[in-house]
DNA sequence: GCCAACGTTGGC
DNA sequence: GCCAACGTTGGC
């Protein structure tokens, strides 16, 4: 079983919100290599719920893979704020993956205290200038990372 | 194929 | 609100 990291804006979608709906669809993602990773994930694969873009950015809690990649709806659908005009039914890039609650950590970990784990040197998300918003995380950095949380 | 301009991400 | 960094677009 593999593990992952990605990001949502706690506005669009929060831990506390997944937890109320138990499972929701991973959409809207629009970058190539987050999408790869996307398109990699296995049901039953575990990632870190990242709050990102909002005052205390940092790793939420855990959340399962229930169904794997599939195509994007909402690329097609001309009234999301994801939709993309290239898109058609018979050609769409984009994909996404059905996601449900596992846990909700106590308390966010944030993001500096992820900076400062030496474990965690090698994960995309504490690197300089890096955006990826979907990543692997290795399970040394799995573990690392569940130590920090409370 | 290059690269400037632009739009987006996301921390602070 | 600012701005650094990145990805994409489009003219040439």
């Amino acid at each position: 079983m593999a593990h992952w990291l990605m990001k949502s804006e706690p506005d669009e979608l929060s831990i506390e919100r997944l937890a109320q709906l138990k499972t929701a669809r991973w959409d809207g993602v629009r970058n190539y290599q987050a999408r790869n990773f996307l398109r990699s994930m296995a049901l039953g694969d575990t990632f870190f719920f990242y709050h990102s873009s909002c005052p205390e950015p940092g790793i939420a809690g855990v959340a399962r893979i229930t169904a794997a990649a599939y195509p994007d709806p909402t690329a097609l659908d001309p009234h999301s704020p994801y939709h993309a005009p290239k898109a058609c039914e018979t050609n769409n890039p984009w994909s996404a993956v059905t996601v449900e609650h596992v846990r909700t950590f106590a308390k966010v970990i944030p993001l500096a205290l992820l900076k400062q784990q030496s474990a965690l040197e090698e994960l995309a998300l504490v690197q300089k200038g890096s955006r990826l918003s979907v990543m692997p995380v290795t399970p040394e950095q799995w573990s690392a990372v569940l130590q920090l949380a409370h």
